[in-house]
DNA sequence: GACCAGGCACATC
DNA sequence: GATGTGCATGGT
């Protein structure tokens, strides 16, 4: 079986074994670009007790959150953790999301990518994972997003080196998977989605949906 | 109480 | 350019 071959069949095992996973988990695009800064290094279950906080607040739109004091915005978004770097963070890319689209999404995403993911990425505190998830499940961009668990799946299942970087994973999913929006999405939910349950740095792989596939027996 | 969680920027060598 | 460190809450 080749390589993608291998990536597609890993795709339904794990489709037959979580369902459609519909993500991502906000009711707006702006709300997943929230999410994407706070749930940096972080649990999502914090994320939501945070995002729950900005609701409540009536300050979960673009133009409410750059009024906000980013001490304010800090309190709220405690329970996310790092909440000081993590308002600097939201602080600076809702500023630039009023400056360049006017808090519209829409325009945000009739944009090519490339040049757009640039633009994202030149924001402070915006890294390629927050980027990449802001323009596939904001903006519904075909932009595969990286993350931990992708690299210990793929370097667990010898698809990739460990060493490799960012960019060369996500150059093997665009070689190997047709960049489609809907498929890039699902992929990267049941990646995570297998990471939670199956694939921690120490425990591992009992029931896991991928256990079938070829894997190392040492820890990655 | 240690370890981990859907990273990132910055310092230092 | 590689490697190390600070940031912080909350669940297991």
């Amino acid at each position: 079986m080749d390589t993608a071959a291998t990536l597609t069949a890993m795709h339904q095992a794990m489709g037959r074994h979580f369902g459609p996973l519909h993500w991502w988990p906000g009711e707006t695009p702006f709300e997943v670009m929230v999410g994407a800064i706070l749930t940096q290094n972080t649990s999502w279950k914090n994320v939501e007790k945070a995002i729950g906080n900005l609701k409540a607040a009536g300050v979960l739109a673009p133009h409410a959150l750059d009024a906000l004091e980013r001490q304010a915005l800090a309190e709220l978004i405690r329970p996310a953790g790092y909440y000081n770097v993590k308002s600097l963070r939201l602080k600076a890319y809702v500023r630039w999301f009023v400056a360049r689209f006017d808090g519209d999404a829409a325009a945000m995403a009739a944009c090519d990518w490339r040049g757009l993911r640039e633009e994202v990425l030149s924001v402070k505190g915006v890294g390629r994972e927050t980027a990449d998830s802001i323009l596939l499940y904001g903006c519904g961009l075909p932009v595969f997003v990286v993350d931990k668990y992708t690299w210990r799946i793929l370097s667990r299942h010898l698809l990739i080196n460990p060493e490799d970087d960012y960019e060369a994973i996500q150059q093997f999913f665009r070689d190997h998977l047709p960049a489609e929006v809907a498929l890039y999405n699902e992929y990267h939910a049941q990646l995570v989605n297998v990471g939670k349950a199956f694939c921690r740095p120490t425990a591992r792989c009992a029931g896991c949906p991928l256990e079938s596939f070829e894997h190392r027996a040492d820890e990655v």
